[in-house]
DNA sequence: GTGGTCTAGACCACA
DNA sequence: GTGGTCTAGACCACG
């Protein structure tokens, strides 16, 4: 599980942590149960500061990816199922109304959901 | 076309706007053609500075969404670039994890992307 | 309003900043609507850091006591009566347990609570 | 008595241990007298660490809510000390202070308190 | 001018 | 050794 961040990137790097663990777990890349890498650790692999990383796991765990066991550090959660959040909603919403300004039809559109939503598990 | 903002939110005032502009273009509530407002009508509309608004317009202009026209001021443009963006793509796979991540399956998921994409289409 | 601040106490200052604006706001120092001082001056005025503070309006922020308007900085939230929280009940249990293992009775533990809970209210 | 400890819960494990220890003797749980297992004991139960135990168990001495016995370990102290501590009566201004602001009336925070205050007595 | 983000350290509580 | 907290700065996006 290699992080790629874009230091120039309009996103915060906090974020783009926390994207892209999100990613890594809807992937199988992070199995439930799998301990991730210490605070200390990630923020010297990918050359960050702590405090970085710490705000991206903080987000993570409010949003229940993960758990912080104080005694091992963090897990990744088995994640209670407790539907689509709001913001993903709003996101969904948004980034397909761009696909049908894009050109694509319904099913072009949906075609490409699926292997999306897909990605990782085959 | 009615703007409404959140000024608490996490996400910038510009780019609120311009997600609800590029979505009610996709939604047909804003017609190929159609002029927008004035940068000083939406300002004083929504009480947030010229500047704010000039920079979801340049936004837009950018992403190919709207077009300035010397005579009638922004127009939603005709056509748009073939092919979604790299963001586009980027935010869709994202959004597509955190929805399997909430414990949609495969049919679910797509079946709530049908119903987005068509939404103010029927 | 003014904070008062242990640097030596076990509770983090940014928690004892949260607690005494929530306590503010529940004794009508700070009225609904309200603003607060901006975080640069609110950490100079206590010789603080400005992160602390942040942190500090962030959780009050996520409890739904404030909201911070991109335009023009913290205000006191009319707070959506959702109900007392977890923390708060579990918190209020110990707190009366406490309070019959120093020797009250029923009745002087329910006055004591009622001249709390209508302290700044007179 | 058995404890549960929540390992991501932002309140030290030795604190968890407490409380609920205050709270069992509150609620007759824990009658005066009894013995507490020991620490050894304790932290095999609960898969943690003999100095977290220990921590707890020495916590509750200094507030008088146990003895230690020579011979027979720790034991439920017959007798605390007199009123309300500071902190006590800090939490408890606080939590009241959140029961007002969650919508709750005079009466009803009254009424709350009176029933936890009961809890594990009738 | 505001809050948000980030750095490069440091100290401490916890386990 | 872990995460949590804090500092004293800095830069930047936002409005």
């Amino acid at each position: 599980m290699l992080l790629k961040l874009d230091f120039s990137s309009d996103k915060p790097i906090y974020m783009q942590i926390r994207d892209q663990i999100v990613l890594g777990i809807a992937q199988r890349q992070l199995a439930a149960g799998e301990r991730l890498p210490t605070i200390r650790a990630l923020a010297e692999e990918c050359g960050i500061n702590m405090m970085t990383v710490s705000k991206a796991y903080q987000l993570l765990r409010q949003e229940g990816y993960i758990a912080t066991d104080r005694r091992s550090g963090a897990v990744v959660s088995p994640r209670q199922g407790a539907g689509p959040s709001k913001e993903t909603l709003e996101g969904l919403r948004l980034r397909l109304g761009e696909l049908r300004l894009a050109g694509l039809s319904k099913e072009e559109a949906l075609d490409l959901c699926g292997r999306l939503f897909e990605e990782g598990t085959e």
